[in-house]
Order: C-alpha cells, then structure tokens, then sequence
DNA sequence: GCGCCGCCTTGATCCATGTCAAGTCGATCC
DNA sequence: GGATCGACTTGACATGGATCAAGGCGGCGC
C-alpha cells in the first residue's frame, strides 16, 4: 500500500521543512513530543478557501508547504489581501473560535493542524510554544504595520519592487553574492494587485517597465529573474 | 505639599480610568498587586516622543490618558501614521528591547509603565496578563489589517467616515439611541492625512463635503457633531 | 486692538493610477 | 494543427486625489 505524503510527513516532525521557523520553534524535547502527539495534516488543493470570514474555525495550523493568502473584501467586492502566508506561517487564533478574515489555497497546501482548545491547554502549560506564539503575533503585527507604510505612502514602483524583494529574502536563497536570483512568484498578477492596494493592469505595466529598465527579466510571467538584486533594491531608497 | 497628578494616580490603580481595559483587565488581585507594586507613571507632554525608531525601550506602558501614534516615515520624509493609541491602549514590546516605530505624544499623555524585564517575568508566571497580552496582540493585529483594507481600497470619503465612526466607537458614549452625538477630534487634519494615506487638503475637502451633505456639523475644525451615525454609517455600505 | 503664526479651507491645475477595451501568449484538449 | 480558455500585456482615455497657491480664522503676545 501505498503511502501519501500527507502521512509520510505524519511520521516524522524532525524532518519537518518548517521545524525551526513554526510555532514549535522554541520547544523543547518534551513540547515537542506533546506537539508531535496532537498535530494531523491537512491538504488543500490550490483555489480553494481554508476558512471564510467570521466561519468558525476550531484548529490552528502551520503552514508546511504551499502558500495561502488572508483577504477581506467590501460588499461592492473590493478586496485587499492582507497578508501572504508562506510554509512556517501561522494560521488562527487561539482564544477565538471565529475568522476574521478569508483564507484562502493559492497553491496546493499542507498544514500542520492542532485541534484549538487542546492547542490553547498547551500554551498554558509549555512555555516555548507560549513564547513563540507571542513573538510571532507580534511578527506578524510589526509587517502589517509595515506593509500599511507601503499601502499608504509608496508610488505603484516601489510596491511592486518592495514585494519583489519579500519574495527574494522569503525564498531564503543561500547566495551571498549579487549573483543573479530567480524567484517564482508565488501570486497571480490579480492577487499581487490586490496584496499591493493596486490593479492588475498597473502591477503588469510596472512589471513591464522595470524590465525595460534592465532591473528584472521575465522567464516566464510568474519567473522573474533579478541579474543585481542591490540595483533593484536601489530603487527604494527613498522609499524604506 | 501639593501632590501632582501623576502622584495621584500612583496611589489608586482601583480608580485607574483604564483598569478594565488595559493590560491588567484580566488579572486576579494578586496578579493586579503585582503589577500594582511594579508601575511608575510617566508623563510626556503634547508633540514630544515617546520612543523613536531603532531605539532601546526598556519599558512597556499602558496609556491612561491622551492620545499618542505610531508612525514610520520614509528617507524623503513620507510618513504613514500606522497606529492612534487611546486610553488603555498598550505601547511596547515583551520580547524585544528596541522599538520598530516613531512613538509621539499627541496630546499631553500619561503613562502607567513597567520595567521592561520584570514585567517579561510576570508574564510568565502571571496567567492572567498573559492571556490579556496575547489578546491584545492578536486585536491589534486584526486592527492593523482592517486597517489595510482602508488604506487598500476605501475612496477618500469613506476613509474620512470610517475615521470618524472609529473616534465615535472609542469615545465609548453611553447614549445608545440615535442622538446627536458631539466628538473631539484627537488628530489634527495632518495626522488624519497621515493616517488614513490621504494628504490634508483632501481631508479638508472631505470634511466640508460631508458638512455640505448635512452628515456632519463642524462646530469648530476639531469638535464635530454627528446629528444621525446611522446616517453617516451608512456611508460605508459598500465599504465595510 | 493688532500683528503674527499655526492650522485649516478653498480653488486651479496636474498626474499617477484606475477604467475600459483589445490584443498576445501559452497551455490544454480534441 | 487549431479551437478554446485563462492569465497576462498593452493602449487610449478618464478621474480621484495630489500638488501648488492663495486666503481665512482663531488664539496669543504685546
């Protein structure tokens, strides 16, 4: 019989991509056990919604590979995607049971669920799981605070450039050197638009013009290759 | 010997305006005897910083009166006011010991503050204000990306009222019918600019025109009566 | 009272970005 | 190969809000 992935990562959290960056960062041997006894993994396939907004929501999970985004949208169908979440991310609220926001599969996803309460108990009790939990609520606080700096007060360029650079240092490549960096881009030219308070056409003429100006070259629409990452990230220094 | 205000208050954290919402709202007594022993009360006058950004902050504090913000400002001088700190508002971060942001006073502000490491201590032993920390952080996150949607997608009308229904919201005014209500405005027609990533001419604009539309009375620039928020609310059905 | 100074308002104009409308490109299916 | 479809790009034009510029108004010192 044959095994699924999904229950291959089951068997074994030391191997687990995001073992250092996601809530169990900070555990012990012993919170790590604990940890390892509650979590169950969960696919699901790109498109499709995690949670809606004000649903109820009685896990918390970690991102273990694929990427979703949070979003709110207006009646009239405007919407802002309020945050990118990629593998060691955190999903949920403990101390909450409902959705503020939509959460949606942008590509395949697997998580790393923890049934809530159980989950809130744990908090309680160990330490390490506390501790990374408070710094990543405050992680996460400080970046939708700067990303309000973005969505506030940068002209069209600099947005689609500062994410540009999120995707590079996301993408947590080994190079040191300005050596070219390709990157695949883990949105849709709309979900940028909307990540960066923006419209599709504005994000791909600025696509456009930055390869013009010989700061990126575009493989393929979602590859971008950067032949000298500090000449684009030249490009915010008023910004920043 | 006249004893100052801020001596005052030292002396009676039952009658802390802010007792029931700031940090210490979900503590037992002898959590709240702990804390009690620990504060110091500080004052900063109208226009002064608190903390600027990069700075060592040793303390975390809850506002008790006035009206601070957070803010990040560009190398050319662009700046995004990110947050508006009201009473029991919670100014600092556990966990780390510099400050990501530009703290001002806005108003003269008084502040109950707690040595940075032993209020860190507390948390971890303190479950109480463990939870109400973690609480904290997870709705000012929310906030925070509530407040992407504005910057993200609202037109500058609907940017103006949401400020508006915001200040009506926290002036936490007993009346529940539909009465005329009068609010003081804590920003200054820049700071709202800044805040809502809109420049001071077009917030002026906004506001005469609302007062055109009979929505708002401005009894002087800063003091503004709303003769019907269901009226102006309903402003932001599209939005929202 | 008068002059000064911040803060706010209003008007005229400009421009970055949105809107509307065609394409183009690449993948998939038959 | 060609039809189809979704994602992206490009062009032409419109516009909301920014920018530039000129007052108005209220508080404060003298």
């Amino acid at each position: 019989m044959k095994i699924s992935r999904s229950e291959d990562l089951r068997l074994d959290c030391q191997h687990c991509p995001v073992r250092h960056r996601a809530i169990c960062a900070a555990s012990d041997d012993e919170e790590f056990d604990k940890l390892n006894a509650m979590k169950f993994y969960k696919s699901v396939p790109a498109g499709q919604a995690v949670a809606l907004r004000g649903e109820k929501l009685d896990v918390v999970a970690s991102i273990v590979s694929g990427v979703a985004t949070l979003s709110k949208t207006t009646v009239d169908g405007r919407m802002q995607i309020t945050g990118m979440l990629l593998p060691s991310d955190f999903i949920g609220r403990p101390g909450r049971d409902s959705c503020e926001h939509d959460i949606s599969a942008v590509t395949d996803l697997t998580l790393c669920c923890f049934r809530r309460r159980p989950f809130e108990d744990l908090v309680e009790s160990a330490s390490g799981i506390r501790k990374r939990l408070l710094d990543i609520a405050f992680d996460e606080l400080d970046a939708a605070r700067n990303w309000m700096l973005l969505l506030g007060c940068l002209t069209a360029r600099e947005k689609i450039v500062s994410f540009l650079m999120l995707v590079v240092r996301r993408s947590a490549l080994p190079e040191d050197a300005d050596q070219p960096v390709r990157i695949d881009l883990p949105l849709s030219r709309e979900a940028m638009a909307s990540y960066l308070g923006l419209t599709i056409e504005t994000v791909s003429r600025q696509m456009s013009s930055l390869r013009k100006d010989g700061l990126i070259e575009l493989e393929t629409a979602r590859r971008v290759i950067i032949p000298d990452t500090s000449r684009l990230e030249a490009e915010l220094e008023n910004a920043e």
